[in-house]
RNA sequence: GGGGCGGUAACUCAAUUGGGAGAGUGCCAGCUUUGCAAGCUGGAGGUUAGGGGUUCGAGUCCCCUCCGCUCCA
């Protein structure tokens, strides 16, 4: 420090941990010797438990540490107050510009442990000796700053920054400029804004720039992400990594700015709705806005701290707990999970030195023979259970020495089947039978869940388990599926796709990955292609154990990020031996398979699958899609059924419109309530949508003819008449009230000073429309529309009603048109009275 | 899987107890003018996402479906 950057030395202050008598702490006098040989006693200082014992939380590693202060005010100040008495003050020229941590403790809830281990931690702050060596009194006046500053004011064309401390403008531009420095940082570093952990601190920390900027300094529309490349130039030579990623980060911030966005201007309206004349934002108000419209609660705050008004925080807590609890409700236990070993009953079985169950033929074999073990009701073990114990259908969970049942695990669903008893435990448990709806795995024991439903099965039978063999290779089908999928994910839609969760079941398979957008019609069609293609090429399916380490080598090979797999793993590739891949696992041409870590069961063979068929697509969290997919028989219908439906709707087209609305409809249900092809779901929509415009222009067509007739024939009866009263009949307009009022405009236009009641008929629907207009020449004589409709309509049995000067109101009884006329025609004669 | 919000003209958004769907921007035409987002006048453009219901009458109230957003599990 004083030699490199030739800081005067005079400035500089040392500390040290002064003690803790309460907890038994010693004063730091190792760090104060050190010091003293380079700084005089007069600048090294000690400090007590919040200057000088550092810890990173409530409990977790910590210890004493040492800071080094600069003091960089000038020579007159420092003459007039020693900088002793200004060091950890929170004097902005007297600051902190390096720590060293003596990390030596684990503070625990009840005290502090030595660490068996002990280091140093040791940072500087790049901001602050950049700030010293410049003479400047903030970090953000420094240059690491300027170019951001300058970039911000060019992007969002605001005015550039000044300085002010306290100024809303520029503490939006320091906001701004240290969050694309966060995001973009800790994006190249692999992370990214999401709805949990870390991911959430980032997301917050974007939307907090992005509404200053937006609210602030006035953007219209995106700005934060541009951001990222003048970063890249001013920190990229020492930072590659910027420089590395920018696509990636500008693409990421990008589509997470764009997706607030679109709520932001709403919140905004909301929060400034829940601020109108109020002290403080309450618990509703901030949940909505975190809830539907994605504002952080740190930042509904901070919103509300500019208007000098308070948050709810803990009413805001409450109600989160109460979705939370809601959420949990919903998604409810699954079936038969109170059957699964808790980890003492676990235990209880390791002490009988019962073995854990051996399922290796799980891969191979349909059927197994072996022995029961154990019999778990739920709260103990049973020793035997009979069918005539069995009247209220309890569930039961079977442990065997070994099976075949596949138990759930990856996604893949458990097998299901029966036990049946074979060697009988001293005879009493003959043709014993037992029904297997579920299997798990509990700490290694596969347990088969289910009900007896024969005899009576006993701990020591001899049994042989068989599998529901239609079942399970429906569910092999759709998980070869699956990793063809995967497979087919990357080869479309690039490297950037991570499995995030799957489901393999034996009607369906569902498929979660990173992607940010929607796929597009293309996209998935040349997926479902792909994985059809593999289907029809009939590759057979390999798997092998294999060490970890020599797996991992496998180019091309597929792991869920995150998963911890054992060692050796197994591992299932699509077309090629394991064998060869290990023998030259760098190769390319392994890309080409779809090879993956995976402990399920799969075909023989991708033929098996017949048909593979993508049913859905949707989005499960932000940044995640799901797709579904079904294989099989179910596949090959639901094709025919779209075949189906493309030809009808091809007849559709042919139909006349009058029937094209009905048609339409009972297709559109169609579609809607059964499992199609996704890609010719999405077809179908468009073709519907094509046909609906037409309808949409004949009914345009009708009603401007409609309406063209009607006014005609008031121009007609505006010639013929000089009343003061007109009432008339216009059957031209049927009961469209745009059609009435049009012809109204027409008459009045000739007549302006007359009273009009006109009345549509649609013989079709058999109804009437009535619509009356009085001028207030009128309406001062005692005739009011309002009266007078409703005086008509109830000649037809109907109802009507509106203003003195303006009515509507109608009635069935295409027939009763007369009858309204007269009505209409007397009531007004004897309302008028002078 | 559950909850919340939204879908109105090409775009951004309005629309008071349910009573004739509007504005700004953009587009077209005319006029004016030709210097920085020009001005003036006129015009076109809407099954109010789709369907059903309640009602004399629905953008508005109720139910279902689709799409998007958002939070939770």
């Amino acid at each position: 420090m004083t030699k490199v950057w030739e800081l005067d030395a005079s400035r500089l202050y040392a500390t040290y941990f002064e003690g803790d008598a309460e907890q038994g702490l010693a004063p730091d006098e190792e760090a104060k010797q050190l010091w003293l040989k380079y700084l005089p006693p007069e600048r090294v200082l000690p400090g007590d438990t919040k200057d000088n014992f550092w810890e990173m939380g409530d409990t977790g590693p910590c210890g004493p540490c040492s800071e080094l202060h600069y003091d960089g005010r000038d020579d007159e100040d420092r003459a007039a107050v020693g900088g002793a008495s200004l060091v950890n003050q929170d004097n902005p020229d007297v600051i902190e510009i390096w720590n060293l941590v003596f990390i030596q403790f684990d503070r625990q809830p009840n005290g502090l442990k030595p660490l068996p281990d002990k280091h140093v931690d040791t940072g500087m702050g790049l901001e602050r000796i950049v700030r010293v060596l410049q003479g400047k009194n903030s970090n953000y006046d420094t240059d690491l700053f300027t170019h951001l500053f300058n970039a911000i004011e060019r992007v969002t064309g605001a005015p550039g920054y000044t300085g002010r401390l306290k100024d809303q403008h520029d503490i939006a531009y320091r906001v701004i400029a240290d969050h694309i420095r966060t995001l973009s940082f800790s994006i190249a570093d692999g992370a990214e804004p999401s709805n949990e952990g870390r991911g959430y601190v980032l997301r917050r920390v974007l939307r907090r720039a992005v509404r200053y900027g937006r609210q602030t300094l006035g953007v219209q529309g995106e700005f934060f992400w541009k951001l990222v490349g003048p970063l890249a130039e001013a920190m990229g030579e020492f930072y590659p990594e910027l420089v590395k990623h920018q696509g990636k980060i500008e693409q990421i911030i990008r589509e997470e700015e764009l997706s607030f966005g679109r709520t932001l201007e709403q919140g905004i309206k909301l929060f400034d709705d829940a601020a109108e004349g109020s002290v403080r934002i309450d618990a509703e108000d901030a949940f909505k806005l975190h809830d539907t419209y994605g504002f952080p609660i740190d930042l509904t705050q901070l919103m509300a701290e500019e208007k000098g008004l308070a948050v709810d925080v803990d009413g805001f807590h409450r109600l989160m707990e109460e979705a939370r609890e809601r959420s949990r409700q919903a998604s409810g236990p699954a079936g038969g999970t109170n059957l699964l070993l808790p980890t003492d009953a676990v235990a209880r079985l390791k002490h009988l030195h019962i073995k854990p169950t051996r399922d290796g033929d799980k891969f191979h074999a349909r059927q197994e023979s072996g022995t029961i073990k154990a019999i778990w009701n739920g709260t103990d073990f049973d020793e035997h259970v009979s069918i005539r114990n069995n009247l209220a259908n309890a569930r039961f969970a079977v442990v065997l020495d070994k099976t075949c049942f596949y138990a759930e695990m990856g996604g893949q669903v458990g097998d299901t089947g029966r036990i049946r008893v074979s060697r009988p435990m001293g005879g009493k448990s003959r043709n014993g039978e037992f029904e297997v709806e579920a299997t798990h795995n509990c700490g290694g024991y596969i347990v088969h869940i289910g009900r007896v439903r024969k005899g009576e099965i006993r701990v020591g039978d001899g049994v042989i388990g068989e599998l529901d063999q239609r079942r399970r290779s429906t569910v092999e089908a759709n998980h070869t599926a699956t990793h063809l999928l995967n497979h087919a994910l990357r080869e479309v839609l690039g490297e950037g796709v991570e499995q995030k969760g799957s489901l393999v079941a034996p009607d369906r398979l569902r498929f979660d990955f990173s992607h940010a957008k929607p796929l597009t019609e293309e996209q998935a069609a040349r997926v479902q292609a792909l994985v059809q293609e593999k289907i029809d090429a009939d590759l057979a399916v390999h798997a092998d154990t294999v060490p970890l380490e020599a797996g991992k080598r496998i180019n091309g090979l597929r792991a869920v990020f995150g998963e911890t797999y054992p060692d050796p793993v197994r591992v299932v590739s699509i077309g090629a031996p394991i064998e060869d891949l290990l023998r030259e696992p760098a190769s390319d041409t392994w890309r080409a398979m779809a090879t993956e870590f995976c402990g399920g069961t799969h075909l023989k063979s991708t033929g098996q699958a017949e048909a593979f068929v993508l049913t859905g697509e949707e989005s499960v969290s932000k940044g995640v899609r799901r797709l579904g997919a079904i294989t099989g028989t179910p596949a090959v219908e639901a094709r025919e059924r779209a075949t189906k439906l493309f030809s009808r709707l091809r007849g559709a087209a042919e139909l006349p419109v009058a029937h094209l609305n009905t048609e339409l409809q009972e297709i559109t249900d169609d579609i809607d309530g059964t499992e199609l092809p996704l890609v010719a779901r999405t077809e179908m929509r468009a073709l519907i949508e094509v046909l609906q415009e037409k309808i949409k222009e004949a009914n345009k067509a009708k009603a401007a003819a409609g309406r063209d007739q009607a006014v005609a024939k008031a121009r007609e009866i505006a010639e013929q008449t000089t009343a003061q009263l007109i009432v008339a009949e216009l059957p031209e307009a049927g009961t469209d009230r745009q059609a009435l009022l049009a012809a109204m405009d027409a008459l009045r236009s000739r007549h302006p000073e007359s009273g009009v009641l006109l009345i549509g008929v649609d013989a079709d629907e058999d109804k009437l429309a009535i619509v009356a207009k009085v001028p207030d020449t009128l309406i001062k004589r005692g005739l009011k529309a309002g009266d007078w409709v409703r005086a008509a309509s109830e000649a037809c049995g109907g109802k009507g009603g509106g203003k003195p000067d303006s009515a509507q109101g109608g009635g069935t009884g295409a027939s009763k048109a007369g009858l309204v006329n007269e009505a209409a025609s007397d009531f007004a004669r004897s309302a008028i009275t002078q």
